[in-house]
DNA sequence: CATTTATAAATTTTT
DNA sequence: TTTATAAATG
């Protein structure tokens, strides 16, 4: 495509965006004003102007987001040079770039990257070793730990005022959370583990402080970054680095749109931008190309009620007479039966499921909707919620890559010593200091606060003695420790742990002491491929699975999954990182992989969907307590983002909206009954908007007693006999 | 020291 | 319902 021509697509304003040429720009952007397309085409400019492709840094929200807009600009230009450009969540550049100057800030180029409940176990180990676990007082459970602790990094606030505010139950134990997360710290340097927020922290210091940052830096002749509006006080300052000598940088955000707050995430950047880079041009784009005009009126109708006037005011020239609808049902099922049937009624006038989406708060507001679509065989994908690897079985295997990769990795190392029956904590740890997976020196890290170090020493240590020459490293790893002198184990465990170590041997193609001795002259087994070697590991762990779950079939589907995402890398540590940064988000019990390229409806947490847009759009459970959410209204903050969040949900509508009332609900949380309570409308809903909807109350719907419940007590009795009527095989 | 059993507690959004 | 901890048992 010419230049002329794709330029002539763009409004005045996009243009201007687009053909900006050095400096700072500042573009404020509302809903489906063509955010991403300006962004793409900004980029194909650039390049074309002539600024070398991996000279350009795209930091994003998602990886999705990253990869759609460099596809875009790669139409417009050449594809072979929109992929040289530097695409990326801030976490993911932070990684890559990590990998190849990080030594300047002493990490070992084969750290590995842990996701936030593997660092929920190691803040809970450590509060275990600290002997703060049983006390008469609750102590933060481990979950809580991490929130505190990720609020105070990225937010850069320190601990006790965050304990004020956010955490008022457990600022008397102000001290004791301090030791914590000094131990937590030292843990992490000392076995080259970061977590999610450390790859920010060190991006920081690496383009701060070192001359191989800097150097990085500045080979970015140009940055822009997405979603601005919800990058945290870290993020504002590793940009602030990053264009130190280099000025030109361009953000594009909405502050209508700031719904991650939790993550610290500050509106304050994009409202502070032009003070932080001056002379920053801003422009604003209002005229939104994707929702029909009834639609978008009811959006700014919820927005006129916050209580921060916002900096641009939404048009639409798609006129429609269908307003969006306001359905009351009497309960969930009613819900979910009438979001069935109009998704599929839709699907007949030829909206492809794909192009409809159910949006919720909270990722369990779609449990009931999800049982329903599987009944009426309704193929659906859900993002938000519970990722593949968070599964246990999913983190089975990759602990064991984990320490493939990284075998002083002790988390991992842990975990995959407790897989053995009869190792505990006790045997697990014993087994780990005969293999020397503890790397620092004898007596450095101590239980107790009394070794509390000055605070100066809590940032990224020396880097361990792997600078040494290979060979030596390998000769002291604890995995030529396993081959050459496996460590004693009890008897109960010897097998397990045979099998085990044949499992990561074979892996490295290392031979055991007591290996027949190759055939093929001393000539050293070659490594098998990535592929093979999850495989391998997934024979390890099936005999375990079965006796240790009991869906056992299911679960080491998921890992045959595994294998296949695998079969498509070659570097492990490559594979390792993209599932900790970018995982695949659904497992392989309801969205099987057979119709991956099928058509299908999507469900998705609010949060997740942003920066999406479909041509119809349902928002289910718009009661009180779930938009806005309990948990959120602690303070008027909260609730601002919520209305937010509310706006963010109606606004990825093209051509249909319906918001979903349910008024009775249900207390069968924990157990069946009859019990329920009347829900009240969402606050967001009020007079004057709920004037812009078409109200419709539907009828109730006989609960239709599930066919196979007929069938169940003979199902059920024909399941039990085969137990002792089927002979074993 | 590992494992089983009893008892109590919690319950959003995501890189 | 699940998930974590404490006490009892092997």
């Amino acid at each position: 495509m010419s230049t002329a021509s794709w330029l002539g697509e763009l409004n005045p304003q996009q243009r201007a965006a687009v053909e900006f040429g050095d400096g700072a720009l500042l573009i404020i952007a509302g809903a489906g004003t063509g955010k991403t397309k300006t962004l793409a085409c900004r980029v194909a400019h650039l390049i074309e102007r002539g600024v070398a492709p991996d000279g350009i840094l795209l930091l994003t929200f998602t990886r999705r987001a990253a990869a759609e807009m460099l596809h875009r600009a790669g139409q417009l230009i050449d594809p072979q040079l929109a992929a040289q450009v530097w695409g990326g969540t801030f976490h993911a550049i932070a990684n890559r770039l990590l990998r190849t100057y990080g030594r300047a800030v002493g990490l070992s180029p084969d750290f590995t990257v842990m996701d936030q409940s593997d660092a929920a176990d190691v803040m809970n180990l450590v509060r275990s070793e600290l002997g703060l676990a049983s006390r008469e007082r609750r102590f933060p459970r481990k979950e809580t730990l991490i929130a505190i602790y990720s609020r105070t990094v990225n937010a850069q606030e320190p601990l006790t005022d965050v304990l004020a505010t956010r955490f008022p139950a457990y600022q008397r134990d102000a001290a004791d959370i301090a030791n914590v997360f000094d131990a937590y710290t030292r843990r992490k340097t000392a076995q080259q583990v970061l977590d999610y927020d450390d790859l920010l922290l060190f991006w920081e210091m690496l383009c701060q402080e070192t001359d191989a940052g800097r150097r990085a830096a500045d080979r970015f002749a140009h940055v822009l970054v997405d979603e601005y509006q919800d990058t945290n006080a870290v993020q504002a300052r590793i940009l602030r680095a990053l264009r130190a000598r280099v000025g030109n940088i361009c953000v594009v955000g909405d502050d209508a749109q700031s719904i991650y707050s939790f993550r610290a995430a500050e509106v304050r950047n994009i409202l502070d931008f032009p003070n932080e880079f001056p002379g920053t041009q801003i422009v604003t784009l209002e005229q939104n190309y994707r929702s029909t005009q009834p639609i978008l009126a009811a959006s700014n109708a919820v927005m006129e009620q916050a209580r921060q006037r916002y900096t641009k005011i939404l048009w639409s020239q798609r006129a429609s007479r269908q307003l969006p609808q306001l359905a009351h049902c009497t309960d969930e099922a009613g819900q979910s039966a009438e979001i069935c049937r109009r998704v599929l009624a839709n699907r007949e006038r030829g909206v492809a499921l794909r192009q409809q989406a159910v949006l919720f708060r909270a990722s369990h507001h779609s449990a009931h909707l999800e049982i329903e679509l599987t009944r009426r065989n309704i193929p659906f994908h859900k993002y938000g919620g519970l990722k593949f690897v968070e599964a246990a079985h999913v983190k089975d295997l990759l602990a064991l890559l984990r320490v493939l990769e990284n075998p002083h990795d002790e988390i991992s190392w842990f975990r995959v010593l407790l897989m053995l029956d009869g190792v505990g904590p006790r045997t697990a740890r014993r087994i780990m200091d005969d293999l020397g997976v503890r790397s620092t020196s004898p007596g450095a890290d101590v239980a107790g606060g009394d070794s509390r170090e000055p605070p100066g020493s809590v940032a990224p240590v020396v880097a361990a003695p792997e600078s040494a020459a290979p060979a030596s490293e390998a000769s002291r790893s604890p995995l030529a420790t396993l081959a050459s002198a496996p460590p004693a184990v009890p008897s109960a465990a010897i097998d397990a742990f045979a099998a085990l170590r044949g499992a990561l041997l074979d892996c490295l193609a290392i031979e055991r002491a007591g290996d027949p001795p190759e055939t093929d002259g001393d000539r050293r087994r070659s490594a098998p491929t990535l592929a093979v070697q999850v495989e391998r590991l997934r024979r390890y762990l099936e005999p375990i699975f079965r006796l240790r779950y009991d869906n056992s079939i299911i679960r080491l589907r998921d890992l045959e999954q595994l294998e296949r995402i695998a079969s498509g890398y070659s570097s492990r540590s490559r594979l390792i990182s993209d599932l900790t940064l970018d995982p695949p988000n659904s497992t392989s019990e309801l969205a099987g992989a057979p119709w991956i390229d099928d058509d299908y409806l999507i469900l998705s947490t609010i949060h997740s969907a942003k920066g999406c847009e479909w041509t119809a759009v349902h928002v289910i459970h718009a009661s009180d307590g779930n938009i806005p959410s309990d948990m959120a209204l602690s303070d008027d903050e909260g609730l601002e983002e919520e209305r937010r969040l509310f706006y963010v949900a109606l606004t990825r509508a093209k051509d249909q909206l319906c918001v979903y009332f349910p008024l009775r609900y249900y207390y069968h949380r924990f157990g069946m009954s009859d019990r329920h309570t009347y829900a009240q409308l969402s606050r967001f809903l009020t007079a004057p908007v709920r004037a812009l909807f078409e109200e419709v109350t539907l009828p109730v719907v006989e609960q239709p007693l599930d066919e196979s419940a007929a069938e169940a007590p003979q199902a059920l009795r024909t399941r039990l006999s085969s137990l002792w009527r089927t002979p074993p095989t």
